[in-house]
DNA sequence: CCTAAATTCAAACATGCGTTTTAATTTAGA
DNA sequence: TCTAAATTAAAACGCATGTTTGAATTTAGG
């Protein structure tokens, strides 16, 4: 016996997968209540305002990631020498385990946190900073232990360039693909490009200086 | 004796500005006009459309910035060998040479490229591609000179990758910088993140594919 | 069952946008 | 200088957005 939906929740998935696939300012909430069958006034009802929507999507997703991103933190910092291919490599499964929020979970949180970062830079970064700063912080510190070398000046903006290139695959991520398989008639699933991207960053963030 | 600027040439400064700072979507043409000191209905009048204007906009710049990376391309070709950090180098002197069509033309045209790709991103590929394939395609083959071990599909993904991470770094640009000074009390100019962006993006394209 | 709170609904509101219109004004050529 | 074209100007248009309103309806507790 499945319990009937409530208005909330209908709201919340029709709004994220839209937000996924358009970004948030391309979204309109008519377009959001439309797919979700509900009264157009109702997300004003139940969350307040568009941002505040927004705001409890990417909530819906960061509460289950960051945990499990800094569980697998913790587990990496036992290692006696680490690299920065492995401290990348910890962001694979608590992706994966976003399927069990929603199917498309991983797909769709890659998109959002994308979207969320062009379109809303200051405001994202402040979130995670207050809600996840921790496990931000845990992130630098592994970094550091991988590359020692790097200044920490250094290290600050080549870990923003790592989310940059994979914020921009995300958001490009589909017309890329289409392009691709158009191309070389190879097809790579959404949640396939992680593979290709963590080598690059890995080796980006490895590079010398200058 | 300076010539008095035309209507035309206001509005392609203001808006380059604007569009540079906020984005296309974000900048409307009341702001331009209003910065520009014209009337609202002249974008419409001298352009037909915002559409337009953003397009002649971004020529301006293309204009002068892809023969110049063209030259530097076929420069480095007569060389035997290649590698990924030469081929980024090619973009340095073409970048530089925009201060000569307006002073912050490095910083305006990195931007609103970041911009154009993220928010329009087919157009503005599908433009350059036709103004431009010559030069896009001399990159390709610059790059697999550089890399010739490295797949075609797996060189496609990495160049988008490079270019995600030129845009992220452009786009969050100032936001960044000010999050840099005040952390690590060292400023970085807009034109100089370009110095620790060509390191990184050369480390990731090297790397190893999986 | 009855009532009060919670929710849904249709409609309107206020605002900002790109664009168009029409008239006034300036510019340039015969 | 006169006239026709080019340009500027103010105003309004049509549309889409997020939000608010107030009444209708459903839901839950005594």
């Amino acid at each position: 016996m499945v319990k009937r939906m409530t208005t909330k929740d209908k709201i919340l998935d029709a709004a994220e997968q839209l937000f996924a696939e358009h970004g948030f300012e391309q979204t309109s909430l008519r377009q959001i209540t439309a797919a979700a069958e509900v009264n157009l006034a109702s997300v004003n009802y139940h969350f307040g305002s568009k941002k505040a929507l927004i705001q409890a999507v990417m909530a819906r997703y960061l509460d289950v990631f960051m945990p499990a991103l800094q569980r697998q933190f913790e587990q990496l910092a036992q290692q006696p020498v680490i690299n920065s291919r492995q401290v990348f490599d910890c962001f694979r499964e608590p992706l994966r385990e976003l399927a069990t929020v929603r199917k498309h979970g991983p797909t769709y949180f890659l998109s959002l946190l994308g979207f969320a970062y062009a379109e809303i830079q200051g405001h994202l970064r402040r979130y995670i900073m207050t809600h996840f700063g921790d496990v931000m912080q845990l992130l630098q510190v592994m970094m550091h232990r991988a590359n020692p070398n790097l200044s920490p000046v250094d290290m600050f903006w080549r870990l923003h360039f790592v989310l940059g290139t994979l914020v921009f695959a995300q958001v490009s991520g589909r017309a890329l693909r289409e392009i691709a398989a158009a191309d070389f008639g190879e097809s790579v699933r959404a949640d396939q490009i992680i593979d290709k991207l963590i080598p690059f960053v890995a080796g980006g963030v490895d590079a010398a200086v200058a």
